[in-house]
DNA sequence: CTTATTTTTTAGGACTATCTAATTTAATTT
DNA sequence: AAATTAAATTAGATAGTCCTAAAAAATAAG
């Protein structure tokens, strides 16, 4: 079963669309997330339903399958192998990576994935700090909660963002507060929900709650 | 200007057809180098002329502008610095890049090919032993001849070959004589046109005259 | 120098993916 | 529950790329 380039970004939206807790995925809310016309959604929702990736009966919704929902994490795969690489290899910054990787996840070579994935010493998340499937479509996803909840004096690591945006990026990059940055929180402020954190043990920083609350943290 | 992947590709054939010392290049030529029927070819060249990439005077023929040669060129140094990726860091095999580096060569990132050839350390010619362009297009490609067209006696570095089809690159491989490998002719024999050569000064081999005169050698 | 052959182009479809405008269905409000 | 609003779908176009079959032009042969 092959998927066309338009047809993995839909299905990869989808899957995205899904993730995030919603109960059901609208049409519109397809059409914001991938820059297209409702109309234009509705012609691809019928053609996904007829090869079988989502389950769908048109007014009332969709629903990933698994067979969707394997095709949609072999192009996460590798959309994030591919980030790693720009990253690592190609001294990439953060916020210039996603782009570029928009187009390099369709590229079709199973050889290419195993021997990039060898390559870059089979990461497992990449560098916004987001999980990468195994070959299996496996994601060994570990319990994370945002910096914001965090209670004071404990400690984690900062391992993905909520929002992506290059400006929040860099502004973390800025601050310091990298991904992988092992931090503390050292107080929190009340009446505005600001944080105040100890970075890899030696530079502290404060931060507003909205800030606080972008950024997702693997306690410990 | 932006060129679609099949323009690129079309591109690129009349590019290397033109190369190929040919007086001038045939609907039917283009159709058989990318497996296309002429009639899609005639479509497509009169875009091409729109886009001013070639000149087109229909039944008459075309000639590659100089945009179209610079950007024909800016692809083919795209595939080749993948070639160089595949085979170096990848651990691929001569005969297993060219399908994966047909697709690598269409991504649009100008700082993705800057950064990888800086990364491959600016090589200058790819597996093949085909030279690589520069950004700018410039080939800096070094006379070569025919293995068969040696002289007894001659010393020479193989860099290339003309037919690259798998079961040719394998065999190469099998018998020792790849790219870089550096050979002397020790003799030629008159009626069937085969050639002994010496490999890296310890190996000796037979070639018959079609396989020596498919090897391009760079003499020293 | 006509006729035959080959090459090239055009005409007319098919398929993918997109759009705008109109319609239909579902959800919300009163 | 009827009327209004919002969401989703269909209808009809357009653009890109490819195809087959037919026509036109160039080349080769007699």
């Amino acid at each position: 079963m092959e998927l066309t380039t338009a047809e993995e970004n839909y299905l990869k939206a989808i899957y995205h669309l899904s993730e995030e807790g919603k109960k059901s995925v609208s049409t519109n809310d397809i059409a914001a997330a991938i820059q297209t016309k409702p109309a234009s959604v509705s012609d691809m929702l019928r053609k996904l339903g007829e090869k079988e990736v989502i389950q769908y009966r048109k007014y009332y919704g969709l629903q990933i399958t698994p067979l969707g929902m394997r095709l949609a994490l072999q192009t996460i795969r590798k959309h994030r192998l591919w980030e790693v690489f720009l990253v690592d290899k190609l001294h990439f910054a953060w916020d210039e990576v996603h782009e570029v990787a928009e187009q390099l996840e369709h590229i079709q070579s199973t050889l290419l994935i195993e021997r990039l994935d060898a390559y870059l010493n089979y990461p497992k998340f990449d560098p916004h700090g987001d999980p990468i499937p195994d070959a299996f479509g496996d994601v060994r996803s570990r319990p994370r909660i945002a910096l914001q909840e965090m209670d004071v004096d404990q400690s984690g690591q900062i391992v993905a963002v909520k929002d992506s945006s290059p400006a929040f990026l860099r502004y973390l990059d800025k601050v310091g507060a990298y991904i992988g940055a092992r931090i503390k929180v050292l107080d929190k402020v009340e009446f505005d929900g600001s944080v105040e954190i100890l970075v890899d043990q030696k530079k502290t920083l404060f931060m507003s709650k909205d800030v606080a609350n972008n950024i997702l943290v693997l306690t410990s």
